[in-house]
DNA sequence: TGTACATCAGTGAACGCGCGTTCACTGATGTAC
DNA sequence: TGTACATCAGTGAACGCGCGTTCACTGATGTAC
């Protein structure tokens, strides 16, 4: 063969990595199979030897966005209490430079309002990631011994606090006027960590991964 | 003039009208100029002699969303005292009626993420229509005497009441998972009103208007 | 009262462009014999 | 060791469609004289 044996894949690799951020940046609509194709260096043709169509591209590419975030926040918090990891979280996730960093964000934040119009699959693959770290917060939330956590362990109280994150992030990045876009993630990270008794826990200080 | 003289004036309302429904269904990009002019009885051909373009239009239209929805709020809370006021608002913006009707609701909640890719002109309109809503909210914030209101007249605790708001409806569309979405809403509306102090302060019991 | 002309909202065909998708082909390498 | 053939990731031209925009035209009515 021309290619060593893995090169398959790792080029597939390489454009779900490219249509990661893409999707974030510029959304589902405004993807374009030819630009993803053209950023991993091949011609468009290409394409369908490694997905069936656009749509199955949107809806891996969303997967593996959610792995990665997964992942990238798991290193986070790695070894930290649960009160600093949780601390540690909403610190990184309510920010500006999660804010300012489109194609590196959590894509809750940057595909919320155009879910209702994406593929029955992509959809289903949001619902994984959102109940995923849904449940990973309220570990947390248990693990600290918060108390507003009732009966589901905690799971509720979660899916508010994730609702609040992203919606302070969403709406931060949605109005164009600085001062107003920083002093609404400060209110939203104060009040959100208050809401979990977190207000003494400072930033843990290690860099974002 | 084979028109009545309001004649161009109603067909440009009607216009904006069908477009402002269309803006929150379909976001920026899938609204067609084409299908808006056929819901008005048009033809596409006649669109420019009401807008200088599609993204005239779309400003446009974003502008009568807020106007509309202010005077609809207005309405809905006329008469009230503050705390009611506040409470009825947050009671019919984060329900599941809100989150089931894309067409009607808060263009924050169905615009969001979209924001960041629009035209100077269509983002600006945006911020001013946030803005009035955040100074509507602080006043009555301010007017209920809720703590937590600081230095500036309780704009920072409206902008992030406003960003949980907005974060929870928009989330709670974006997931398909119908019972996680009425939870993560239920979830949201209690601790907004907890935070501002409503908890006791039940649904004011009147019809959206 | 009648004729010629201006007005102007709306019509419908056409243009150009972006984009998802298809497809015949390429060319380097592996395999059979 | 050499020849014929299969494999297969990638190429690049082409197709079809949606859509924003342009433009010459229509036809009912108002106005000038």
């Amino acid at each position: 063969m021309r290619y060593s044996e893995t090169h398959k894949t790792e080029t597939h690799a390489k454009l779900l990595r490219i249509a990661g951020k893409a999707l974030r940046e510029k959304g589902p609509e405004r993807l374009a199979v030819a630009e993803v194709m053209q950023a991993a260096g091949l011609t468009h043709g290409g394409f369908y030897a490694h997905f069936k169509s656009k749509d199955a591209l949107l809806a891996e590419a969303l997967e593996g966005v959610f792995a990665y975030s997964k992942e990238k926040y798991r290193r986070l918090t790695e070894g930290l209490p649960p009160r600093h990891a949780l601390a540690t979280y909403i610190d990184f996730y309510v920010s500006p430079d999660h804010r300012d960093n489109l194609s590196r964000g959590c894509p809750i934040v940057a595909l919320n309002s155009d879910l209702p119009r994406q593929s029955r699959k992509f959809r289903a693959v949001f619902d994984g990631g959102v109940k995923s770290l849904i449940g990973a917060l309220a570990h947390w939330i248990a693990a600290a011994g918060i108390e507003g956590a009732n009966d589901n362990g905690g799971e509720t109280l979660a899916a508010s606090i994730l609702s609040a994150m992203a919606g302070a992030v969403a709406v931060s990045r949605a109005v164009s006027d600085k001062s107003l876009s920083d002093e609404m993630l400060e209110a939203a990270r104060t009040s959100i960590k208050a809401r979990l008794g977190l207000s003494d826990v400072a930033l843990s200080g290690r860099a974002a991964p």
